[in-house]
DNA sequence: ATAGGGTTAG
């Protein structure tokens, strides 16, 4: 064996031995002391040998002579010197199997850091269970620290596999931590997981929870539709030591009333102003205000506005932008403006939002001239239009066949570099040019939002095919469609329909099969599977009127 | 750390 060895090894070897039995006495084998320099020496060796090795196998053939110097504390300093974590886990692992090195406390949790470090999450929780087979103790911050590190890197089912472990270790992560997993699965709409999980470890009595752990919960929940899990959370929350705040109020009512049952939320409203289990504060009044507005039920908002001013909750700026779209939307601009009036007196001054919500009143009602002096006032209060005032005044415009001042607020919103456009400001615009016969320039519009990245939607290329179809302009139609399945914007049965009612009437049907192809995705030049979202014959079986 | 607002077209 040793003759197959590098000479250094043979060199150094009477050497190594005589510092092991040294050491013997006395390390203790409990924690790392500072290397010295023989150690150090040694570690050097190892970690070379190791990264020079082709394959773990040949490490432990090569390390084999070392076998009685490799103590703990060499194999720590060891790891240390190698940069890649993956090969520093080899050693970890070879140097635990093969050599029954009993690792340090500190060189488990060094290499766990090392690979969560890198992403390595599912390595870093096999350590961890080597770790705990192994019977090394671990406090709770270490613990925190891996669950939020597998959080941050968005590894939520390894976090929840973790939770679990660490439940049965006997150890509740901390609310704050398991709060973070939460609001993490249901940003990535996994609510039923989200659900799923906390009713377990509920029902296992297996994790500390505070209010906001429900207060999250049944946000999540309302944002699904799904109210009645929220409420049976709600109700429960009593039970397992926690009563509903005003957050979780406020929650609740917001999420009946975006659900269609303002009644209901108000009927919340009036347990807890009744039963004072929590004081309503300006959320929960304006929640509810905004649904009654979402139904029209202008009296019944209003009513809910009065009632807190009577309180003494002071209104905010959201609670009169929400009455005052709500007035506009029912074509009450008197009131709208009233309220804005309102708003200047009370030392509330308006925001983008408000002149957006007026302006659209406005140009709902068709005084186009008022909404137009709107958004000259905006100016001069120098409150810069965003996306959504762009919008709706685009859209008016166009609606009122004024392209030519579209056009104009377009090239101003193209100046912004600090709006990201979408595609549903450029839409109307290219429409309206479409039926006005000027394909040309609806082209240009493309090519100008294209310009400053922004995609064209499924609708963007409906509008442009039905144009050049209109223009008897069919292959530019179908290069449009093609283009469209290129670009992975999905075709539904309105484009498909659309395009082939047009290559019927122009009497081209054989076209069709063309259109067919691409749509399918089976066009020899694509290599784009699953384009079409609905089945084609479908799409074949819708007339479209054109 | 959790709660309320404005655009939605072919």
């Amino acid at each position: 064996m040793f003759s197959h060895a590098p000479p250094y090894l043979l060199v150094t070897r009477r050497h190594l031995l005589f510092r092991y039995h040294r050491r013997l006495s006395a390390e203790t084998g409990s924690g790392p002391s500072r290397p010295d320099r023989v150690d150090l020496w040694i570690a050097k060796l190892v970690s070379t040998i190791f990264r020079l090795s082709p394959s773990p196998a040949a490490a432990a053939d090569r390390l084999a002579p070392l076998r009685q110097v490799l103590s703990p504390s060499v194999i720590f300093t060891a790891l240390r010197r190698i940069p890649d974590p993956l090969s520093a886990l080899g050693l970890f692992n070879l140097s635990r199997t093969a050599f029954g090195v009993v690792h340090f406390d500190a060189a488990f949790r060094f290499m766990i850091c090392c690979l969560c470090r890198s992403g390595l999450h599912d390595d870093a929780l096999k350590v961890f269970d080597e770790m705990v087979s192994d019977g090394h103790s671990n406090d709770g911050p270490f613990m925190e620290f891996l669950a939020n590190s597998c959080l941050e890197a968005g590894k939520l089912d390894l976090a929840i596999a973790f939770f679990h472990k660490a439940s049965h270790l006997g150890y509740f992560l901390q609310p704050y931590t398991l709060n973070k997993l939460l609001t993490l699965l249901i940003e990535k709409n996994r609510v039923n997981d989200a659900s799923v999980f906390l009713r377990q470890h509920l029902d296992l009595q297996s994790l500390s929870v505070d209010t906001f752990s429900f207060n999250i919960i049944i946000k999540g929940l309302c944002k699904v539709s799904d109210l009645d899990t929220a409420l049976k959370f709600f109700n429960q929350m009593g039970s397992y030591g926690f009563l509903p705040d005003t957050v979780t109020h406020n929650i609740l009512i917001d999420g009946l009333c975006k659900a269609d049952q303002v009644d209901r939320g108000h009927k919340i409203l009036q347990k807890i102003q009744l039963d004072g289990s929590c004081v309503p504060n300006v959320v929960t009044y304006t929640s509810l205000i905004h649904g009654y507005c979402k139904i029209g039920k202008m009296k019944e908002a209003y009513g809910i506005f009065d009632e807190m001013i009577g309180i003494g909750v002071r209104p905010s700026r959201i609670t009169y932008n929400i009455l005052i779209d709500g007035y506009g939307k029912v074509g009450d601009m008197l009131s709208a403006i009233s309220l804005y009036e309102r708003m200047l007196i009370c030392g509330c001054p308006p925001d983008i939002v408000t002149f957006t919500s007026l302006i659209d009143g406005y140009c709902r009602n068709e005084q186009l001239d008022d909404a137009m002096k709107l958004w000259n006032e905006m100016n001069r209060r120098e409150l810069k239009p965003n996306a959504h005032t762009f919008s709706v005044v685009i859209h008016y415009l166009c609606r009122k066949n004024r392209l030519a001042e579209a056009r104009n607020l377009l090239k101003t919103l193209n100046g912004r570099r600090d709006l990201l456009p979408h595609a549903f400001i450029y839409n109307p615009v290219i429409d309206g040019l479409c039926k006005a016969g000027d394909v040309d320039q609806a082209n240009v519009v493309l090519l100008e939002m294209e310009e400053r990245q922004c995609m064209p939607d499924k609708f963007t290329y409906t509008i442009l095919i039905i144009g050049h179809c209109k223009k008897g302009r069919m292959l530019e139609a179908i290069a449009i469609f093609q283009k469209m399945v290129n670009s992975g914007c999905a075709p539904d049965s309105i484009t498909v329909g659309s395009l082939v009612s047009c290559l019927l009437k122009a009497g081209i049907p054989n076209e069709i099969n063309k259109v067919m192809l691409i749509a399918s995705g089976r066009n020899s030049k694509l290599d784009i599977p699953r384009i079409v979202e609905t089945p084609l014959g479908k799409s074949m079986g819708i007339s479209v009127a054109i």
